[in-house]
DNA sequence: AATGAATGAGCATTCATTCAT
DNA sequence: TATGAATGAATGCTCATTCAT
């Protein structure tokens, strides 16, 4: 590579850095303190920046928000397709990504907050966030689970849509009981117990 | 009775009333633009009294909304559990629960986005709702899920615990789709799909 | 004067006296500072009021200066057609128009600042302040100007909306004058010298 | 000249040319939005610079109105002087003056924008304006009044030093109508109306 | 008990100025 | 010289809460 490559390589880098930085100091502060009791003067210090140059990466407060739930629901989301697209069978398709959503979310516990806490603070961002990412992701469960019944592996007297917010409604939970408890225990694991129940019903 | 007829009743009864009514605007105004978005005039305006009057009923801001959710949940605990006693069978008793939940919710739509929504917008009420009655609610399904077991109705080899918020979580997703969905539809019968699921899992 | 009657004046005039506060410290504030210069927090001190109270009577800062002028404005115009109203000769009627103007502002040197000064610090102002009030002001000296030529009094070989201008600027300068200059004299008696030009000329 | 044509001598002109480039860029911005509105960085951009740049050439934002103001008088009085010299006659010296007045402001409006309305915005400004060119300005119409008195051309009864305020005046409302008004119409033409009423009156 | 005017702490955002490159 | 990213002081406005009536 080029110097002049390099050069702005290395500035974009610069840039995109202190992007980062502040939006992992957004994570965290908002985690701490909810969106709407956290002060800018807060993620700036947090970040190590002054209270000026946040309004140099982002336009408000509130688009610091949404940026934080944009960029892990595409990072989520792009993931999960790439682990997927290379399992066939349903069933095993639906577990991967009941692990994937609690690995991800159990590997940082301030982002899992401010998922499952800040980002429902407002019907606003309920609404933006019911038409954005989260749709899709409960398209891609609701899909795997209609193709499951057309290759006979599931109950067809389901509504997959109906099914998929099921699986999805038990995640979440897990994820919430996760933040909000004393102890400290693995969250990945629960995946499994959620999907022997929601593959085999608990009835005897 | 007397005492309710008497002057002091009746003027208890007016108290009541005032708190009442200052607790239905709030649900109103809370589910409308959220509690950061909220202001106590609005509240006020909206149960037709003085700014000030709010403060001889409430505390603070805070408490009206605590006071929301104290007030519903102990309500819905209490209906569930006179509703349950009666039932001797566990599957029909988690049966009654989930209706229950999605009808009380499903009846009163502003109530349900303050429980879905504004009551999540800070960790410290989920705090505080996970040590409150929202426990006590979990561990009823729990405990139901426990003597299905015993009683050998449900499978032995899950944790009633886990099933318990697979459930919960499962119905109360339900209601956040429900809220947030633009199309209108009853909420109930979502109680029976759940359930489905939950019982007899999706695997053929 | 009955008492409900009182009573209501009463409150009326309070709330009139605080606005009346208001727009007095904000007067001498702006007078001193310059509008940008001038905090809000500074009218209130001067005011003897706290900060927010300001905001129960003006919308914003910006609105207190467009209410400095206008009521400012207002009077005057009342004023200056009252007394014009009793005058039959052209000449006079401009006579007595030119001491008002000086008399007026003599007699308030902070209304004088922001008159001169301020209102003119933006062409914003400028232009309202030309579409309001001084269109109208300068109107009357139009139309007295006119009715001079068609009585044959003044010569008739003049615009008079020019020679309406010219008068105006020239009273105009010795406010602002007036205001600059270190010595302390009357400005109201400046009216009669430029008179004796205005209706005279320099030329010998 | 060897100097000007030497390296250091074109240096100093580049030098000399983006000072001057941001003091037309100021003109420019400050006409349009006001000193208290424009920023130092749209001056840059007008200017074609980086903002730190007009730091190099300028102390603060203060400044640059202030060189706006100083550059634009000295020119103006070094021009009037040198035309003035050459007339005899006071009064063809004063329309020579009225009309130097009119034509220069009307033939840069930007400019005039904010010598009428901008240098006005606040009192230090208008002190040190008092305290700097324009004081010399008045007193050369002022001196060629007296002047005019002397040679018997002018009455004698009137005080030169508000004689020349009179004629400042009117002419500086030409200038601030013009500048208002929403007709494109010549401005230097008004110099002989003004004129005509300074030096005949307008009685019949 | 009820009112609503008054309070004043609190905060997002802007922008003149600096300085490392 | 020139740049433009970074700084951080500064302020208009909001709103939960109080309190005199």
């Amino acid at each position: 590579m080029l110097r002049s490559d390099s050069f702005i390589g290395q500035a974009r880098a610069v840039v995109a850095d202190k992007r980062e930085a502040i939006l992992r100091a957004a994570i965290k502060v908002f985690a701490q303190k909810g969106y709407f009791n956290s002060k800018v003067a807060d993620i700036a210090k947090e970040a190590g920046i002054a209270d000026g140059t946040v309004y140099l990466y982002f336009k408000s407060k509130e688009e610091i928000l949404r940026s934080v739930f944009d960029r892990a629901m595409e990072e989520f989301i792009a993931e999960g397709k790439r682990e997927i697209a290379e399992i066939r069978e349903a069933d095993k398709r639906l577990r991967r990504i009941a692990q994937l959503h609690l690995e991800k979310l159990g590997a940082d516990r301030d982002l899992a907050i401010v998922f499952q806490v800040e980002l429902r603070g407002s019907t606003k961002f309920m609404e933006e966030f019911s038409g954005g990412g989260f749709a899709e992701y409960l398209e891609i469960i609701q899909r795997t689970i209609q193709e499951g019944q057309k290759a006979g592996v599931f109950r067809k007297d389901l509504k997959p849509i109906t099914a998929a917010k099921i699986l999805y409604g038990a995640l979440d939970e897990m994820v919430t009981n996760w933040i909000l408890s004393k102890r400290e225990y693995p969250l990945a694991p629960m995946a499994d117990e959620v999907l022997k129940v929601f593959f085999g019903g608990i009835l005897k």
